[in-house]
DNA sequence: CGCGCCTATGGATAGACGTC
DNA sequence: GACGTCTATCCATAGGCGCG
């Protein structure tokens, strides 16, 4: 997608792997609250990223 | 997306909803080995529908 | 130098159809 | 009746540019 095509293979680059990785990071969690809204389902997502960092969502009721 | 817009609201036909359901579900797990292969993450997921089913994913090397 | 914004492109998705 | 498959369309994304 994009302007040019990836392949789903590590990206050796560090920068563009940061970048990558917080975009996509956003556009899963977004993806996660859409299923949550449209299907009445319950997500709890958790995330670590290679530098240690970790992000996570739960839908609202999910305890 | 697809052949028409759809709102970000709770789908109100329960077969169209089960089906969103499936197939939006598997994206997001597509999109969860994604990124874990692109960035090098670890993702931990876990869906609940409102049936009560379970369905989760766990990148290979998370435990 | 990293991050956010902008834009063209492609992968994911909604709906239709066929099968079980 | 529900699910898998096919296709057209939309949205998320990759890359580029500017700012702090």
């Amino acid at each position: 997608m994009g302007r040019g095509k990836i392949e789903i293979k590590r990206i050796e680059n560090l920068s563009n792997r940061q970048v990558t990785y917080s975009k996509r990071r956003n556009g899963i969690i977004k993806k996660a609250k859409e299923i949550t809204v449209l299907c009445d389902a319950q997500v709890s997502l958790i995330i670590f990223a290679s530098s240690g960092k970790m992000h996570d969502y739960c839908s609202p009721s999910t305890t």
